[in-house]
DNA sequence: TCCGTACATGCAATCGATTGCGCACAAATC
DNA sequence: GATTTGTGCGCAATCGATTGCATGTACGGA
């Protein structure tokens, strides 16, 4: 067990008979150093494997080269994928990521927003909360001159960078599709519609129904939190109810998962009787028989473009007085769940 | 927009008329500062937002209160829930978490571990990836004095605390329902049995047939990488070699959803004609029809521990003289899959 | 009145790296 | 030969917080 070897600049001064000032510049390229000093430098350095303390660094520079995500979860495909498009595109530039979840609790985002303040992270990136009302925790990161992007779940009344998909596109795409495929009383499962994602697919469903000629029934749009259970629990309404539907355009996969079940208990043939559409491409979409189509929501390249705007804030306009708004392409992925035809 | 502020003890110092010496001291409770004082400066602190600059702190202490993890996806709701774990538990003491992923990559593993080491984090918790053959990168931790805790992947040539579960029980009670459930010739999917994980799993499958005199036949274990391809690929091989089986334990949850998806293509039924049992409860294993046996991980309390054990190192063996194991009791969930009785 | 002691606070160094300024010496210019 | 230009490097301050030691004051006891 060797002790703990912390090698500083000053170790490689020492040895070398120069100051820690030589060294540094030495390290860093100075233009003003020799290169015999240089090449000495450097050897020194890695004969005593010295690795500058970023801590120091970040200190002095006032960068700690530190990026903050917060997601609602990690647990699911969409948000681990942004979060790996993220990190592959600032590696390479040298900065790590925190990552912190705010399950979706308006009290714990703020916590973690404050936490990554705190950490004195170089910038902050968030796909919002469904909780979240307030956004002065978001304004102070904007008044503190750090580079901040929302990104999927976005908000539009502060001046803040984005990078979305165009969900309204995709919802009227998918819906077109079921109406294509001769369904016509077609249910959407919908989540709190002050949230931009919910309301554009919302938008989207109705788009595709109004263009062609199909009546709007508010009582086959059905609001809830879109889990597992929720998706069982608005199949089970509206088959109480007796509402007739032939399709369900879900926002959510997991929605549309539990809508699967509860119809596969009464026997209820899917796509023959019942078309089903979800959102989000989970991996587990492709698992299910039938396999259910949905829309893939460029997770990976959300990701680099979310990185990318970073980059540009804290270049060009820390304060955002500029915001931008990059609008992604979806992909529709239609498999045998709506396919009847 | 207002102007970066970074407040510091300097700040309230001044506006106070007294040095930053007895500010910190204020702020840090120290005994020999007048009651008068301190309530002084903490007001001054409320009241132009300071904030400690832990960047600084950290320079000073030597202890920069991030922990670093390391698994191979957080994409993976075991991974995902172990993540959430041990940052609810680090949380509660004030640490914050930087999380990393190898992708089962040994390369990329190593550089993370650098990383980790290079970003200053007071101690390091890995899930060790598939492809990891040297351990050097874990030895220079150990060497540095940092408290390294490996969980669920872990290593048994170096000296390292470690937190798993009871994989080879977890097999062996499996097994042991599917053979209670009248199977007989049940072939095992595993994985590289270098990893402990795997080694433990294949062993209690191997202790329960032998337990109940079912003689051992090697062709139905079959090794993969255990994705999702690599199950159907699994099957398809045990069918074309026309290899009788009825029952399939699957060491990991998406081998056995890509076998059932194979085996539903050709009408085999589930779980009248063949069982499914995997290892790791992801979320799908509730939505697969019929729902899927399989082992839940104890993945928040495994979390709990590690971080537990963290602190403990920290506190009273950071060279890890004495490595410390902990074994937590998984459980077992029985669904349709491997019920035909 | 003198001294020891407790108390409240200040001074200055420190953590490790960076950087503006300045100094010494050599080469180039007139 | 005198002056300018350039090169290579050191000094010391700085980032913000912490802390060992020193200082100053008040107070009680002798």
């Amino acid at each position: 067990m060797k002790k703990k070897s912390k090698t500083t600049i000053h170790d490689i001064a020492n040895k070398l008979g120069i100051t820690a000032s030589t060294v540094s510049r030495a390290l860093n390229n100075h233009p003003r150093i020799s290169e015999n000093t240089k090449k000495l430098v450097m050897e020194t350095a890695k004969e005593i494997n010295y690795k500058p303390n970023q801590i120091a660094v970040a200190l002095r520079n006032g960068r700690s080269k530190l990026i903050g995500i917060t997601v609602p979860t990690v647990n699911r495909n969409f948000f681990s994928s942004v979060v790996r498009g993220i990190e592959a595109f600032v590696n390479k530039r040298g900065y790590k990521v925190i990552i912190s979840q705010s399950y979706d609790d308006y009290e714990k985002e703020k916590e973690t927003i404050n936490a990554l303040l705190d950490a004195r992270v170089d910038g902050i990136m968030v796909s919002i909360g469904k909780q979240t009302k307030d956004l002065s925790h978001f304004q102070s990161v904007i008044n503190k001159g750090i580079p901040l992007v929302f990104f999927d779940r976005v908000n539009h009344e502060l001046p803040v960078s984005q990078v979305v998909i165009n969900d309204r596109k995709a919802a009227y795409q998918l819906t077109k599709h079921l109406i294509q495929q001769g369904y016509r009383k077609i249910a959407h499962f919908t989540s709190a519609t002050k949230i931009n994602i919910y309301a554009e697919r919302l938008q989207g469903y109705l788009d595709a129904l109004t263009e062609h000629g199909i009546a709007i029934n508010p009582d086959l749009i059905m609001e809830s939190n879109m889990q597992l259970e929720d998706g069982k629990e608005c199949v089970q309404r509206l088959l109480d109810k007796g509402m007739g539907f032939d399709a369900i355009f879900s926002s959510s996969d997991y929605g549309i998962v539990g809508a699967m079940q509860t119809l596969r208990k009464y026997n209820v043939r899917i796509p023959q009787e019942v078309g089903l559409a979800g959102f989000g491409n989970e991996p587990f979409t492709e698992f299910t028989s039938p396999a259910l189509t949905t829309v893939d929501q460029v997770s990976i390249p959300m990701g680099e473009e979310t990185a990318k705007m970073f980059f540009d804030l804290m270049e060009n306009d820390p304060y955002q007085k500029y915001p931008k708004k990059i609008v992604l392409e979806p992909r529709i992925i239609i498999r045998e769940s709506s396919l009847r035809q």
